[in-house]
DNA sequence: ATGCATGAGCC
DNA sequence: GCTCATGCATA
């Protein structure tokens, strides 16, 4: 009776293995419809007690006494904005479909040009800014340096390299139904950190295993942090519609979600 | 594209 | 046990 509910595997569509000039052109058809202009969410009351740095970086706030020179958004060594990793971001989704590469297509390319393995997971959250803004600028310079390197075509047919799986049993996901799942978001309205004690209460209540429980709350915890907040009120409202004039004002939609203290 | 999960590092 | 980066499995 194990139940083993293994339904049919997915037809893992993976395009060339990187490293060959780009020119057939892919199906890459990844659904990705999406389109999110501006950013922002009001603020973020998190901190009961325990004083302590959690999200660092931040953007400029103080200038140090040093001798700089005019440094662009995007210099080599300096923490991009908020709107340059949006930017970017787009950039880089744009020109990966344009060379006919899948998101699992990069993830492997990095892994093979530097050593950095992602998944289509993680590429996928990184275009959609669905990561910490710290874990964005982690990634930013390997992207960055795959799109010179993939649309540069630099002759470098770099061979394909395969990490070893570990053999490791993951636990069957747990499917919550839409009614506990409400449920959950209720009391994490009330409280996003509920104590053990609250989470076993609510595990029985809700039939559900503490540690799922628990990873629930967890997970709601860091969707809060990503940079695109979830149930933001997009305003469905036109994108374009440039009448007036064009220039002095621009109205910068930036977020200003991490505050942080970067002094010594 | 996203939900639930793992694991490393930190208190 | 929490945060944080990351991904398998799934919708």
């Amino acid at each position: 009776m194990a139940a083993a509910t293994s339904g049919p595997y997915l037809s893992l569509v993976y395009s060339q293995p990187s490293g060959f000039t780009v020119n057939g052109m892919l199906s890459s058809h990844t659904g990705q419809s999406l389109a999110h202009s501006g950013l922002l969410r009001g603020d973020s009351p998190e901190l009961d007690h325990h004083h302590h740095h959690h999200q660092s970086h931040n953007h400029h706030t103080h200038h140090h006494q040093h001798h700089e020179m005019g440094h662009e958004p995007q210099s080599d060594e300096d923490t991009p904005t908020s709107d340059d990793l949006e930017h970017f971001a787009k950039q880089f989704k744009q020109r990966r479909i344009k060379l006919g590469f899948t998101q699992a297509d990069v993830g492997l390319a990095l892994g093979t040009l530097y050593g950095n393995v992602f998944s289509q997971t993680t590429i996928c959250r990184f275009e959609a800014l669905q990561l910490s803004f710290k874990n964005m600028c982690k990634l930013k310079p390997l992207l960055n340096k795959w799109l010179e390197e993939a649309d540069s075509t630099t002759g470098s047919p770099t061979s394909i390299d395969k990490i070893a799986t570990q053999g490791r049993k993951r636990k069957k996901r747990t499917s919550i139904e839409v009614s506990v799942k409400g449920a959950l978001e209720s009391h994490f309205l009330k409280c996003p950190k509920p104590s053990a004690q609250e989470i076993n209460s609510l595990a029985d209540t809700l039939q559900l295993e503490k540690e799922v429980v628990r990873v629930w709350f967890c997970n709601r915890r860091q969707k809060e942090k990503r940079m695109t907040p979830p149930g933001l009120p997009r305003t469905p409202e036109d994108a374009y519609s440039q009448v007036g004039s064009i220039g002095p004002d621009t109205p910068s939609p930036s977020i200003d979600l991490q505050h942080s203290h970067t002094f010594s």
